[in-house]
DNA sequence: GCCAACGTTGGC
DNA sequence: GCCAACGTTGGC
């Protein structure tokens, strides 16, 4: 069994948050509609059942990790690419040799308090970390195990959903 | 295969 | 809402 690993997600939560993750029959949502290649390996290829997920409030007043999740299903094609009605549809997928992939995060724990963005630049612990490099705009990106532990790590979380 | 134009992301 | 930093597209 390879070793348990994490991920940063972001979410708009204009469009969709942490309350709506909640709100999901068994907190449980499809992550879909990543149009990034970057990103889209890392669905399909790297992310697995029982990976960590910080859930990451972007494009917000004060953009905060609020909460984990689990990885629930590992990387399949991502529905919304082939639904002509969707906002992600992309016509140049072809069904057998699909573009995107999405997994099924489900909601475990909200942070005791969220881990602003600007707090979390302050904390030398986190130097390095992919959310805080200039210019990286990943919707899915990777966490160290020693981040992981400083931003969701004994005592920062409040108790299972 | 270069690169300008265009679209998107996301902090501020 | 602005706009810098990227990623993608498409003409050549």
């Amino acid at each position: 069994m390879a070793r348990r690993r994490y991920w940063l997600m972001k979410s708009e939560p204009d469009v969709f948050g942490w309350d709506d993750l909640l709100a999901c029959p068994d907190r449980t949502e499809c992550w879909d509609g990543v149009r990034n290649y970057q990103a889209r390996n890392l669905l399909r290829d790297e992310i697995r059942v029982g990976d960590g997920v910080l859930f990451y409030h972007s494009r917000t007043k004060e953009p905060s990790v609020v909460g984990t999740a689990r990885v629930v299903r590992n990387g399949y094609p991502d529905p919304t690419q082939f639904d002509p009605k969707e906002k992600y549809y992309d016509p140049k997928s072809d069904p057998e040799n699909p573009r995107w992939f999405a997994v099924d995060v489900q909601a475990e724990r909200p942070m005791k308090t969220t881990l602003s963005l600007k707090e979390m630049r302050a904390m030398p612990e986190l130097e390095g970390m992919c959310l805080l490099r200039k210019g990286m705009r990943l919707s899915v990106q990777p966490v160290e195990p020693e981040q992981w532990k400083v931003i969701a790590g004994p005592g920062k979380l409040g108790p299972k959903l």
